[in-house]
DNA sequence: CCAATATAGTTGCATATGCAATAACTTGTC
DNA sequence: GACAAGTTATTGCATATGCAACTATATTGG
């Protein structure tokens, strides 16, 4: 009925390219995100803030920090740290140098929630990313992420 | 005060490039969806719809075809395009062969609003990805990211 | 042809999240 | 030192989304 609007390319590589990485990341975390609720009882989400907490230097980072790192906005960060320190996974403590801000800590529930979180993570990526990708795929993948992560 | 956890490395390669992936489309998703916004007044949920009516072969899809393009579950899908159909972007269609199913297909309005998403796309696609990534590194990540996308 | 099963879409409910306003605190400037 | 401006986290509110239950229709097996 309606006359295909061909000005604006639909079909444009970039765009398709574009609407790839979409598609793969929803793919990937729909399905990750099942293999760790139903196997671990935590969201992906949760799993994410576990990660870079125990990645951070002394197993804690301020709230901003962890906004920024699992890209959300302060406002949710609050409530998603509220609901992993009601699960006794996470604990806030009082930033001495700033009253402002706080301090949040893995705790060892969090730790042995993660290792098992990881446990299942390592066998999800061995079927959908090791046996998809060669080692030098992935560092290849890994070498583009990183150009279209970084700030403009 | 808790002593590091390293039976299960979360320091390992594959885990920081799935955490890369995850990063990456969060940072894009997030940057792309406020450009949208400000500029075209749709989502980036809505975008995406429009763009997989107008890339399939008549420009409508069954509501499951296009939940399972944009990766939402159907319930989830039903709303979208209620939205969808209530900004008149999009219509809903009585399927002739199979009385349960729906039709949704794009408006002339829906094309229009389209065409002008594009072009605010294809701007951001100039400063966020063709200005990062050559030819070639394209071409390349679209492979890599074609094989993780595959079904297990 | 009928019953059993499968499929398509919608809805109620619960929840996660963003935005904007706010409160508490810090920093810089005079 | 005091005030202005910036920073940090939280909260109210609006909204988007998933899951499970449901309705309506289609398909399949006897």
């Amino acid at each position: 009925m309606t006359i295909q609007t061909s000005s604006c390319p639909s079909g444009d590589e970039r765009v398709q390219l574009f609407g790839l990485l979409l598609e793969t990341n929803a793919r990937l975390s729909r399905s990750l995100g099942v293999e760790l609720e139903s196997s671990c009882n935590i969201t992906l989400a949760w799993f994410d803030v576990l990660l870079q907490l125990r990645r951070s230097p002394d197993g804690r980072l301020k709230m901003n920090q962890i906004a920024d790192a699992i890209v959300h906005s302060t406002g949710g960060t609050t409530r998603l740290i509220d609901r992993l320190e009601e699960a006794r996974l996470v604990a806030r403590h009082n930033c001495p140098n700033d009253r402002r801000a706080i301090h949040v800590a893995i705790t060892d529930a969090g730790n042995a929630k993660l290792d098992e979180a990881l446990g299942v993570h390592l066998e999800y990526l061995r079927e959908n990313l090791v046996n998809r990708l060669s080692d030098d795929e992935r560092e290849t993948l890994a070498q583009l992420l990183t150009k279209l992560n970084r700030p403009a």
